[in-house]
DNA sequence: CGCATCCTGCGAAAATATTCGCACGACCCG
DNA sequence: CGGGTCGTGCGAATATTTTCGCAGGATGCG
């Protein structure tokens, strides 16, 4: 199961939110939400991710800092895994048709030599 | 929001069963489920989901086949954009790292050529 | 026909998630 | 010191999800 999996809907939009930004305050968490519910709220989700041991917490001064317990690494390759499973048949290139898709808008030339150079890379290696 | 963003666990896990498959019966369903309900759970979750609209189902002679409503192709690109931000901070090369990692073992020369080749593509359209 | 089988439709119990309020301690400032 | 502010801890109401069972209807068969 990926590492959002056996989330609810309200623990992972959280979980993410800390995914994004690495950590965070309930304030600021609150602040990330689309359709935040009340500060109170969002502590409690909070305390049950740290109760299932999604999320920990450092006091800094005062403050609770979150961050997520499973590195950003290990999140990213769950998420890409589970995303190639769920959408693209297993099938990674699919995947990158999708990328260029999605985000041409964004891509800068250097991006797109980046991304040849690994591919490059992966054939050297792979032969 | 992404398209299964709004979505308890359960609907989730079904609804991405449907994705992978494109489209099953209720018995179906619930074989591919992990940890599996009941088979009247299963045809529960399904409804819930048909109300709220993301499933559609056809009768196929007597039986059910469920799908969903929203395209694959949709649902890709909003999967993919929604990783592209949690994860990547909108980074799209930062994916095909990942995704060269996660599943180098799967890859053949034939698929590498053929991402090189839409990356190529990509560098004369964007110039 | 009578029976077993496989499906749907529906209602409703049980489990979880989600919401929030209130009490209390730290801190700051006049 | 007293009052306002901002944080945590905790408990508990409310809403949603998740579970399942039971009552039919169609089908196939001896």
């Amino acid at each position: 199961m990926s590492v959002t999996g056996g989330l609810s809907r309200r623990e992972r939009q959280i979980l993410e939110i800390l995914y994004q930004r690495g950590k965070a305050s309930a304030a600021e968490v609150q602040t990330a939400m689309a359709d935040a519910p009340s500060y109170s709220s969002v502590r409690t989700l909070l305390r049950v991710l740290e109760d299932k041991g999604h999320v920990k917490h450092l006091a800094e001064g005062l403050k609770y800092i979150y961050m997520p317990v499973v590195g950003r690494e290990e999140a990213k390759r769950s998420a890409v895994k589970h995303l190639l499973d769920t959408y693209f048949g297993g099938s990674p290139e699919q995947i990158v048709a999708a990328l260029l898709d999605v985000s041409s808008m964004r891509f800068k030339r250097e991006d797109l030599d980046r991304m040849a150079e690994m591919i490059e890379k992966a054939k050297r290696e792979g032969a």
